[in-house]
DNA sequence: TGTACATCAGTGAACGCGCGTTCACTGATGTAC
DNA sequence: TGTACATCAGTGAACGCGCGTTCACTGATGTAC
């Protein structure tokens, strides 16, 4: 049944996805905040309360673009870390990824990692595209442990104290099971690291230091990775 | 001659405060996109032609309010500072008085960290303001490492081969001389670290894994120290 | 000290633009018999 | 296969709002003689 579509919804499926595409493109040269539904429809060349049939409002289309720009960014991050096998070349393959994605999709970037737009809060389906990047950087850090234990014979999970012990306890439950939890904590630094330095290369504040940022930005992800204990090479 | 004042001068000079006050007040409560002219005329009651009198147009407001915020920021940072005389209880300083600004002035933070404004570009007098947080977190670096080498009867400069280490120089020269090139790399990177770590936590990147962020901050802030080198209590 | 003129502050209307969203409508596509 | 009806897509006008900026103006403050 699924399999017969009527021209109806063909078209319907064509011209959502066209419309997504067009507001992303949009995105890409204005920004975020000068994303108009009624710039979009123009772009198309039809009414903009034709919209409305394919988004109900202006953040319906601002969450597709969202989960868009968290699963893009992901899938490239995906492929990159696929290209490689070792725990240290991974680190720097994903690094290096969520950096080149960042600078080609300058907007996208700043939508999902930038400041919030006001008035819109991201709903729940936000949630799942959002943390496959995090994971995969967990997913790095467990195999470089793994691998180590295995080499070594098995050493202590590790746990830490307080509130942050808990915290981390339930994130490694979940995800790192055996996952020592001061590496845990430290592939989390090494994670808002690189977020951090990304953010200040796209936002302009390495005016005056490390413009370009290539050779800090290279640095960096290699002391990130003595960090959290990935072997050379 | 500068003392004398006429009723005039004084009544623009006290305008000029109120109007960005007001301003101030107005990004604090709504963010920095939704900052207008006309609104900041209507909360003071006059009419939104007048503010041409004060401010020649919506840019120059804003950078009063980005200097304002780099100042009131630096300042913070400035006073925690001195309250402390340790290398590794300064940087602890440091790192809590931004967390803590930026969380009670998350707008502010945003105006000046976040997303830059569309079609705004900071001018030069906004660059001063802007350095002194960075000049500050080097100056705990320069501190540590001075104390180290006084102690231990001078050690190596140290340098980086390649255009970080030639970016590294160029800011040693100027900021810090005598401070080694690895050190000062460390420092940037906990820099970056810093501002990563409560981008995230203000933009909603913690929820589900560090919220509250409290005791992940504590414990990335002496990992940071850690990773500069600075001794330990 | 008083007057004539220049300077400046603030007003209110207007220009031209943009936005999200609603609504009654026309015409095309799909469905049931 | 053909007809009658229901469903849906897209239109264009409108509502009500906001914005930055300009401009001719009134009235107050300052200055020179």
């Amino acid at each position: 049944m699924t399999a017969i579509r009527t021209a109806r919804e063909r078209a319907r499926e064509e011209l959502t996805r066209e419309i997504k595409t067009a507001a992303r493109r949009h995105l890409a040269s204005e920004g975020a905040q000068r994303l108009s539904l009624r710039a979009v429809a123009r772009e198309l060349g039809m009414a903009s309360s034709a919209l409305y049939r394919y988004y109900p409002s202006r953040d319906d289309l601002l969450t597709a673009l969202i989960v868009d720009a968290y699963t893009d960014l992901a899938d490239t991050v995906d492929a990159a870390l696929a290209a490689h096998t070792g725990p240290r070349a991974r680190w720097r393959a994903l690094c290096t990824a969520v950096r080149t994605w960042a600078r080609a999709n300058p907007h996208e970037y700043a939508l999902v990692f930038g400041t919030p737009v006001p008035g819109y809060s991201a709903p729940q389906e936000t949630v799942a595209p959002a943390a496959r990047l995090p994971l995969a950087l967990i997913g790095v850090a467990h195999q470089a442990a793994t691998e180590a234990r295995t080499a070594a014979g098995g050493a202590a999970p590790g746990a830490l104290a307080g509130p942050l012990g808990e915290q981390l306890a339930r994130l490694r439950e979940e995800f790192a099971p055996g996952l020592p939890e001061p590496v845990l904590a430290r592939a989390a630094i090494a994670w808002t690291q690189l977020f951090g330095m990304i953010g200040f290369e796209l936002f302009g504040h390495f005016v005056g230091s490390f413009d370009p940022a290539d050779a800090f930005f290279a640095h960096a992800v290699e002391e990130m990775a003595d960090l959290v204990g990935l072997p050379a090479g």
